[in-house]
RNA sequence: GGGCCUGUAGCUCAGUUGGUUAGAGCGCUACCUUGACACGGUAGAGGUCACAGAUUCGAGUUCUGUCAGGCCCA
């Protein structure tokens, strides 16, 4: 059998991704009791297809997945979608947009039909994705957020914190998108900093002519709903304006002066304006103080029939009109630029309107205190552990959560009310009538459940929950969680609580937060900057094993990644590196007459032999300690270090001495092949489809992926030092020739005298040199391990010259290392401190420093 | 304002509980198209670990401060 000489991943990997779906190889069965490793992917959106972010979490899971599967855990991966309410109608109604259709046009049933058209069409894609990435899940327990089952699991939650009154419905302050026409969870407006105006205008106050207060505002147009100004009770200045009144002006209306600390003395003029229905600080403010809350701007973000000349004004319109109406009044004092953070949508980037508005809530602080706790006693560990910190700092100052979206995309409420008695039923079947007055004359709340709502259930909804299903008492609760630190709060957080509080038990031992990928230049990739960078495009230049490789290779703890050509082009080079390996041993199998196999292990084996399965016994180690500690980049950069460094540099060049044509399979073939299919598997969880693939050409019967993993062996220490010091050796020989720039071809004489014990044929191949037992002149090496001396043309003066340089430099260096050591170890007190251990180094290291330099020294003589 | 993180080779980054010669990839220099691989091989160059103190027998690693940058929350 041959490999094709070139690595084209495209050519195998559809294959692989195809074969292990159709095979249900990674369906997992209903096992209660045994080891179990489970997890729920993080669901994707079902407004797109899949990016470089999810690429980068789908490769983490499906290391940790195979991993376990091959440790013979009873593995289970459920992947699925979230119905993304905002995003998705947004997406949906933009695209209606185009032809000129609002979602009002449709009305509510005919519009859901198009979102479930688009949902059917992107959840496909993203499927296809997580396919074609090899993501070995479990496509029997496919879910949607939307599902019957988990729809059921939303209604029970939410009858169940509505019964224990943990979900209220109230009037409070609002972050209302004007665009999505709907209320916002604090965690969904961002925050972000912008270059503003402060105005300073002046309001009289009543009683006292010509006596005025200035305010300093950044929302001028609010002042329509003004219904006090606060000054702060010491501040000095105002002291005689105690229990004064002042008019507001374009509106005339009287309101009071308040005493508050809000008013900061240090800040603008000291006195602000208090709108009670437009901002947060100046809701308390007015709950503080029993002010009216007069709505001046409207859901739609134009001024209401209270602004009265300015009713039907856009927001920004009215601010316009006002500043120059004050100005005209000469009411206006000053204005200042100034820097203020705006709240804007997250989803649409609309600059948030804070109003007053009746929405359900959840009462969070009974919720959070266990799941603050969960974190507390090791019951959730967060990975890596210093977002532990964050977690704490933001559950212990949480506030309630807005839970109802005016959208229609969603859990619907599972609350009706009565028209007759104005009461709220909520149950777990549809009512028929109000539970508090028996009325039939009931309609359901129009509104939906933030979607965050609903993915908080994920990790046992998914597995059936409200029922005690088989597949809850098996994989509940969930071993990890793998997702990106941006979404700690919205969501992580969230199934913590939840997860406690309907399941009584937390929903996941360990989260793994991973960093962002982002552009090369690291830059978050966005749509609109246009750097986003297409995983297909990706896959099908550097095939999916790249890719994985490149992300693994790049996610250390926590960090983001910088995504680059460059990356994916070294993580291909290492697949065709591994590619031409295989090559390179089924050619010779072939010249050898050693059919594919994985054959018993070899009973003699040679020093290579003893050596690479030391170095394959500490990579298994290593691997072991890596993963599950979550640190990823280590463990793909141990299997690198072991394929191309040792295995192909070392381990291959040397057995390509050992073939004989037709030898059929000796103890040579047996210890490569155990050795190459062992590394396979110790690789596969990083490349699935590479391993799988020349897997199969060794051994069909089965799935790379099903064999054991590779365990922690014992490293033999006699066989690494023989090993490095017979690389020693090789290095020093071809040194020498380099730096002579002597022909590559030419053979050269040598001798070699060392106390361990060196395969001769080794060195001569690989150094291209010629042993001969004596008389050699040439150039020396000398190290405390062997003494190597090699034949070259005769030198230059100016050569003998830089090697006289050479020897001293390093002589000088010997000395003042010997020099360091001498001193510490004179110091009798410092030493009685040391462990013994470092003690017992520091002696080795001299003696080996002082038999380099008497070696050195007598090198440099004999240069005459 | 509160909290978190980062600063190590030209670039991108590793470096797990402190142990004495700090690593990788890319890039760079020289040589090499050799029957696995130029997506390659061989041999090299390149770092006062941001700065200043402290703890310690010993600090890239711990602590304090300074400077620079990033993120989150308010």
């Amino acid at each position: 059998m041959q490999l094709e000489k070139v690595y084209e991943p495209q050519r195998f990997e559809p294959h692989w991704a195809q074969w292990w779906i159709e095979s249900g190889i990674y369906n997992a069965t209903v096992k209660p009791g045994a080891k179990y490793f489970s997890l729920a992917v993080p669901p994707p959106n079902v407004t797109g297809s899949l990016h470089m972010g999810h690429m980068l979490d789908h490769t983490l899971i499906d290391m940790a997945v195979r991993w376990h599967r091959m440790l013979g855990e009873n593995t289970l991966w459920v992947p699925g979608t979230d119905h993304a309410g905002i995003a998705t109608q947004m997406v949906v109604e933009r695209e209606l947009a185009k032809d000129g259709v609002s979602r009002h046009d449709l009305g509510r049933e005919k519009f859901l039909e198009k979102v479930w058209e688009w949902k059917e069409i992107y959840q496909k894609r993203i499927d296809d994705q997580m396919k074609r990435l090899g993501s070995s899940c479990d496509w029997s327990r496919e879910r949607f957020t939307l599902d019957p089952g988990l729809s059921r699991a939303v209604r029970e939650t939410f009858v169940r914190l509505y019964e224990k009154d943990l979900i209220y419905r109230a009037e409070y302050m609002v972050n209302w998108c004007p665009r999505c026409s709907t209320a916002l969870s604090d965690l969904e407006s961002v925050h972000e900093d912008t270059n503003g105006s402060l105005w300073h205008v002046k309001y009289e106050v009543k009683g006292m002519p010509g006596r005025y207060l200035t305010v300093a505002t950044t929302r001028p147009e609010t002042m329509l709903g003004d219904t006090a100004v606060a000054i702060n009770a010491k501040d000095e200045r105002y002291l005689d304006l105690h229990g004064k009144t002042v008019i507001l002006p374009l509106m005339q209306r009287e309101i009071p002066i308040i005493l508050d600390d809000m008013a900061d003395p240090e800040f603008g003029t000291g006195c602000v304006k208090v709108t009670p229905a437009h901002d947060p600080n100046d809701f308390e403010a007015g709950k503080r103080h029993n002010l009216p809350f007069i709505k001046v701007i409207g859901e739609d973000a134009k001024i209401t029939a209270m602004g009265c000349g300015y009713a039907g004004l856009d927001r920004y319109e009215a601010r316009k009109r006002i500043v120059a109406d004050l100005e005209a009044a000469g009411l206006l004092e000053k204005v200042e630029p100034h820097s203020l953070p705006i709240s804007k949508c997250q989803r649409c980037g609309t600059v948030v309107e804070p109003l007053v508005s009746k929405q359900w809530w959840v009462k969070i602080q009974p919720l959070a205190d266990p799941a603050i706790k969960a974190v507390e006693t090791g019951a959730i560990e967060l990975v890596p552990s210093m977002w532990e910190a964050t977690y704490f700092q933001w559950m212990r100052n949480i506030r309630d959560w807005c839970i109802s979206r005016q959208l229609w995309w969603g859990h619907r409420i599972p609350a009706w009310h009565c028209k007759d008695c104005e009461g709220i039923t909520v149950l777990r079947e549809d009512p028929t009538a109000c539970s508090k007055c028996g009325s039939g004359n009931i309609v359901q709340d129009p509104d939906v459940l933030d979607t965050w709502f609903s993915s908080g259930l994920w990790p046992f909804s998914t597995l059936g929950w409200p029922d005690q299903t088989e597949d809850l008492k098996t994989f509940y609760p969930t071993t990890l969680m793998v997702t990106g630190f941006d979404i700690l709060f919205f969501w992580v957080a969230r199934m913590i609580m939840f997860g406690i509080e309907m399941t009584g038990e937390v929903p996941f031992r360990q989260v793994h937060l991973h960093g962002l990928v982002r552009d090369a230049d690291r830059q978050k990739m966005s749509k609109t900057k246009g750097n986003v960078v297409d995983p297909l495009t990706v896959n099908e230049k550097w095939g999916t094993d790249a890719m994985r490789l490149s992300l693994v290779l790049g996610a250390a703890a926590g960090n983001d990644i910088a995504f680059t050509d460059e990356r994916l082009d070294a993580a291909r080079a290492f697949a065709n590196k591994l590619w031409n390996a295989a090559r390179f041993i089924f050619l010779n199998m072939e010249r050898s007459g050693v059919e594919p196999q994985v054959p018993a292990e070899n009973a003699a084996p040679a020093i290579e032999d003893k050596w690479i399965q030391s170095r394959l016994n500490d990579a298994a180690a290593s691997m072991a300690k890596h993963l599950a500690a979550h640190r990823y980049h280590e463990a793909a950069q141990t299997v690198w270090h072991f394929f191309w460094d040792e295995f192909c540099d070392w381990y291959l060049e040397i057995k390509k001495l050992r073939f004989v044509e037709g030898s059929g399979l000796n103890d040579d073939w047996r210890s490569l092949l155990t050795t190459f299919e062992t590394g396979l598997r110790l690789l596969h969880p990083v490349m699935p489809f590479i391993t799988e693939e020349l897997s199969h050409r060794l051994d069909p019967s089965q799935s790379i992926s099903l064999k054991a993993y590779p365990q922690a062996g014992p490293v033999d220490a006699v066989a690494e030092k023989q090993m490095a010091v017979l690389q020693d050796v090789i290095v020093a020989a071809r040194n020498i020739r380099a730096e002579r720039k002597l022909d590559r071809k030419l053979v050269l004489k040598a001798t070699v005298t060392s106390s361990t014990a060196l395969d001769k044929v080794v060195i001569e191949k690989l150094a291209n040199v010629e042993i001969v037992d004596g008389g050699v002149e040439g150039v020396k090496r000398s190290t405390p391990d062997f003494d190597l001396v090699v034949e070259v043309p005769k030198e230059s003066p100016e050569q003998i010259e830089a090697q006289r340089v050479k020897l001293n430099k390093e002589i000088d260096k010997l000395r003042q290392t010997i020099a360091g050591y001498d001193a510490q170890l004179a110091d009798t007190e410092a030493m009685s401190k040391r462990p013994e251990k470092v003690v017992a180094m520091m002696h080795e290291k001299l003696a080996a420093a002082n038999v380099q330099l008497e070696k050195s020294q007598q090198a440099l003589q004999e240069l005459g």
